[in-house]
Parts: C-alpha cells; sequence; structure tokens
DNA sequence: AGCCGCAGTGCAAGCGCTTGCACGTTGGAC
DNA sequence: GTCCAACGTGCAAGCGCTTGCACTGCGGCT
C-alpha cells in the first residue's frame, strides 16, 4: 500500500510532464531528451515510485516473470539450479515463478496451463510430458528443458554418455572386472539415455530401473553382493549412498568389498563415510546456461539451442584399487562432445 | 497466445450473457442463477478460458500471488518448507513468487521493496532485517516470518527451549556427565534465542557460535576432543555430521569416543554412518503452519498468532549410553508451550 | 527563403477484468 | 390486490501502464 500509492501519473505531476513521458523513460530512455530523463528520475527517487506489474502487464503484454517448474524442490540438485536461475532473474530484474509439480506428470501440464499468460516464459527442469504437449500447451512462449533433451525445444543436459564413461573408466583403471550400471527411471530422459549409453559398452552388468533413493539403493546392495561385482556406477549419489549402507548393514564394506561410484555430486556426497566418488555435475553452471537460454528466447531469438555440459570425476573414498590395477586417474575432465 | 487469445468477453458472448456475469461466476458464485452459472462453465470449458492474472490484479487489487523469502533454498529444511507453501497455494489457487536472498540482509528488504503491490503476503524464512524495517518496507501487508519470532508480526517458529531440552536430557538420561551446546550464529533468532535458553540450564559447556556447517563441525572437534566433553548438541544436523567426520579424522569414533546429537532431521541424518541421533523439526508442519497463517491474514485477520511447533527426538545410533548410564527415552516427546 | 525530416513530447485509446450501482422480476406478506 | 424485499443481471467506470499517432519546433538542405 505504502509505495504502491505512488503512480506513473504522479511522478509525471511532479517532474511536470506527461504520464507516457515517464513511462518512455522507464522503458525506452534514448527516445526522451536527457534534460527531462534527469528530472523524471528525481521525481521518481523522490517518490519512491515503483511501477505496477500487473498494470505493464497488462498494457504492455510482457510479465516481467518467467516460471519455473521443478518436480522435487526439496532435491538439491533442482534447488541449486533454481537458484541460478533466480540470480539471472535478480541481474535482469525479473521475478521468478516457482511451482513445484512433485513429480506427477499431470501437474506438471497444469501448473503450465494455468500460468501460461502470466509468465514471459518456461524454464522446467526434467520434464516428463512429451514434448509435442508442451508446446500445445504452452504454445509458442519460450521454453526451456532442464535435463532432458527434446525436438524443438531449447535445452541444457549433462553429458550422459560421459558420465557413463567416466564413472567405468575410473572403475576398470582401478582394475574393476566385474562392473555394474545401475538404470535409472525410464520415466526420466536421463535414465533412458544412461540405458542407451550403457547397452553400448561392452562387459557390463546394466541392473536396474531402481529409483532413485536411499532404500532403492539398500535393497540394491543384496543383488550387488549376489551377482559379485566389485565396481558400481549408481544413478545419482542417494542411490550410491544407500549402497554403502546396504553393505554396511550386511558386514561387508565399501570400498573394500565394493567400490561405488556415484553421480551428480550433492553435498552429502562429501560428508558421508566414505567420502563418494562421484561424477559431479556442474549444476550451478546447469542453471545459469538454462537461464541464458530463456533470456536468448525472451530476446527474441528463434533458435533453439541444445548445449551439453561436461561432467568432472570427483574421486574420493568410495572406490578403491583392485589388486590387479593399472593406472588411477584422479579428478579426470570430459569436455563437451555434441 | 493460444490460451490467452481467449478472454472474459468471449466466454460471455459464447454463454450469452454479460462479462460481468461471467466474472461474478468466478469470484462470488452465489450472486449467480444456477442455470446462468451452469452455461458460464460450459462456455469456460468450450472455449478454455483462463483468467488474466494482471487484469484481474490491476482491476480488483489482489495478485493471488504470495511472496515467499529465503536466505538459501538448497538447505533442505528451507526447501521443505517452500515446498508446503506451494501446496498450500496450489490447493487454493494461489501462485508462489520465490526469491533467494542467498543470506544477504539488503537483499531481503530490497527484494521485499521490489515485490510490494506484486504479490498479497510475505512468508519470510529466517529473516535478518530487524521486525520493524520489515513493517516499514511493507506497510500493512500480510507478513509470516518462519524460524523467527518479533513482535507484531505473525510468525512460526520451532520449540528452540525443547530443542536443548530433548537433546541434553536424552545425553544425561544416557549417563553423560561432561555435556556441550553447540551455539550458532547470533544473526539467527534461533541461534540466540538457543543461547539464552542454555545459559540458563546448569553444568553445560556452551560452546560457539559455531558456524552451521560440516567444516565448522570437523574444526569444532578438536576443541571437543580437548575439552574431554563425552556428549554434544550440535546447532543442526549438518554442523553435527562434521563433528563426526572430525573425530573420525582425528582416529576417535562416534559414539563410542563421543556421542553427538544433531538437530533438524535432515535426510542426510538418516544416511550417515552413524545414522545420526537428532532433534527433528516437523518442517512440513512448519510450512503448513506459514500457509495457514499468511491465508489468515489474506483473509482479513487482523491477529498476529506466533505459533510455537513442538520438536521431538529421534534416536540413531550416534549416541550411546555411558557406564553409568540409568534410563534411556527412545524418541521422547515434548509439546507446545507459550 | 521555403521545405523536409526528425528529435522530443503530448494525447488518448485501450489491455482484461472487478465492482458499486441501477434496473427489472419474482414471490410472499399484509 | 398491493407493496416491498430479495434476487439475478446488465451497465459503465475505472485499475496503472504502454504505445501508435499527432504535433511542435528546429536545423540543414536546395
Amino acid at each position: 500500500m505504502s509505495s504502491q500509492a505512488v503512480t506513473l501519473a504522479d511522478v509525471a505531476v511532479e517532474a511536470g510532464v506527461h504520464p507516457s513521458t515517464v513511462s518512455r523513460v522507464l522503458s525506452r530512455p534514448q527516445l526522451i531528451g536527457e534534460p527531462t530523463r534527469t528530472a523524471v528520475h528525481a521525481a521518481i527517487d523522490k517518490l519512491g515510485y515503483t511501477p505496477n506489474r500487473a498494470a505493464r502487464q497488462l498494457a504492455g503484454g510482457r510479465t516481467g516473470t518467467i516460471g519455473v517448474l521443478v518436480p522435487d524442490i526439496t532435491n538439491p540438485f533442482f534447488a541449486q539450479v533454481v537458484r541460478s536461475v533466480q540470480q539471472g532473474c535478480r541481474r535482469n530484474g525479473l521475478t521468478m515463478l516457482l511451482a513445484d509439480t512433485e513429480q506427477r506428470e499431470a501437474d506438471e501440464l497444469l501448473e503450465a496451463r494455468a500460468l501460461v499468460g502470466s509468465v514471459d516464459g518456461f524454464v522446467v527442469c526434467s520434464p516428463v510430458a512429451a514434448a509435442d504437449k508442451w508446446l500445445q500447451v504452452i504454445g509458442d512462449a519460450p521454453l526451456v528443458f532442464v535435463n532432458r533433451r527434446a525436438k524443438g525445444v531449447a535445452s541444457v543436459a549433462l553429458d550422459q554418455e560421459a558420465i557413463i564413461e567416466l564413472g567405468v573408466t575410473h572403475l576398470r583403471a582401478a582394475g574393476h572386472r566385474s562392473i555394474a550400471v545401475v538404470r535409472g527411471p525410464v520415466a526420466y530422459w536421463s535414465g533412458r539415455e544412461r540405458d542407451r549409453v550403457s547397452r553400448r559398452l561392452p562387459d557390463l552388468l546394466s541392473l536396474g530401473p531402481v529409483r532413485p533413493t536411499f532404500e532403492a539403493g539398500i535393497a540394491l546392495a543384496n543383488n550387488l553382493m549376489a551377482l559379485g561385482v566389485t565396481g558400481v556406477l549408481a544413478f545419482n549419489d542417494v542411490q550410491a549412498l544407500g549402497i554403502v549402507a546396504g553393505y554396511r548393514a550386511a558386514g561387508r564394506s565399501v570400498p573394500r568389498d565394493l567400490s561405488v561410484v556415484g553421480s551428480d555430486d550433492i553435498a552429502a556426497a562429501a560428508m558421508s563415510d566414505p567420502p563418494l566418488t562421484t561424477v559431479a555435475a556442474p549444476v550451478q553452471q546447469l542453471g545459469d546456461a538454462a537461464f541464458d537460454l530463456i533470456a536468448e528466447l525472451l530476446a527474441g531469438s528463434t533458435e533453439r539451442k541444445e548445449i551439453t555440459l561436461p561432467v568432472t570425476l570427483t574421486v574420493r573414498a568410495s572406490t578403491r584399487e583392485t589388486s590387479s590395477a593399472s593406472s588411477t586417474n584422479r579428478s579426470a575432465k570430459k569436455g563437451n562432445h555434441p
């Protein structure tokens, strides 16, 4: 109420100009003469004027807001993406509307539909609904997918191939012969993608799909023991932590009896015992790239870029060399690849 | 664009009524006769009409949006609160504007100022800025503080006294005589509050303030050893995990050499080794209560409720009885207290 | 000297919706 | 049979801002 009492008109009176002039000072300053511009700014400061978003949107069509949809905000991975996007918004004077779809596919589209017209564009993390449904719902509004690639949609995703490769190579270099790769949910693009990749690699045990939870990891541990696997690449860190816990519960030890590689490098990975070797995702970059993409789209670009981010291996203590090991590679890197 | 082409007027034509009638069907259905109402709804469905927020806000004054400010969205504690609030919003047809203040006090108020007029009310997590500054910035807009109590502001917070009491009592019951309580940052209300409480309890070593991070916990471990402490109540789980890691790094063991009680019960607490005994915060309830509070305020209530939520002790394996122990209390509870 | 172009402002028409008010209609109550 | 209260609906005035268009000078051009 306080600051909202001040309107464009008030500023105009104070500065002794027409309201439209004030409006232009704010939106297209180069159209206005220098002295007038200064006077208007003075008036704005003096009165503490803040533009009314609603009016601005109604008249101008643009909302100055971008909608961000995540399947689960309590997942640190998405939380970080959200934060990066928010930082971008702040820098550009935009605001962020957040909706948590709680992993329900239907809510994804519903939420989107409700937001169309209230936001200038969408950033959607790990969308489940098909790309064409998305396009159908939001029309031609700017759209960016995070962690999923799709035809006709700008996207930023991790290099899933590199994740598998980095993890497996590390395990192989440590002398492991019996290596398993755990597949994730097929509902996720990353799950399907990794499956596709790991299928192509020889001498790999492909397990799953196994849910990316601590409990699922614990349950998986027994399978791993039965299979006689000595190295495993989990679908993500939480699942990896579960595997470690499962081994411990069975009186076995990581990395003595099993070398475990996680994926993501969440905070807990560094805090666990043993600290988890993991394929680290550049989450900050993910979010930054997502924002850059949506910003370009908002600015009028029609290009639908598909960005793939490189991942790195962070070696900690959950993996060890077997007796037959040949070489190690601490903190290897792998660059972009189309 | 697609769905936004449909306006109230279109629906009115389709239903053969006046636009204002359609508007009322949406906002105050009881004013409209049953047959008309049905017809209007049919038209809405047929056309796939979605109200334009901006127009609604401009005309009606209400935005249907609430602003949520958090110091750090990547903190699972706040993420959960955000999620609960969002659930409430969804149920009530509201949307949520999220801003991450990144622990910077100045941004808190700035962000708030920018949002005034664009949201109907604010939910602010662990605010740092003084209450009167807040009131000054947002005027008489509905405001709810989470995890901080303040005069004249509705709030929902944890029972800090119970946290200390529960943790310490558990440690005492396990036979510990030399117990330390770690104080948190004084910038936080909870930090100041716990300090106040623990000062009143006899025979307690009050340490700190120590930052609530893993690293700070590790560093603290050495102090604890030097002090000959056998039981410690950390400021939160992450810090507790750090203490555990610090002990391990020094060749000591938890709980053999030190019993550790955390606070919050974040996901990682259950996944660590040993699983962490901790004073669990009812995060879901925290968020729910915050939403209820803001909803009441939005509905016109002028009451500034101060809700205190009870905490519970979750006993896991990071604490053990000393030889002189008398009794245990697995999963004790403590109710509200004004 | 007269014209054109253009920079700088004013003007007013909305954007899509809400809401106080006015205007029929009905159906009791007297 | 009248009168009055609801009740249900139409009417129109904005909410605060953007923007295409019209207008006024002024300098440079022919």
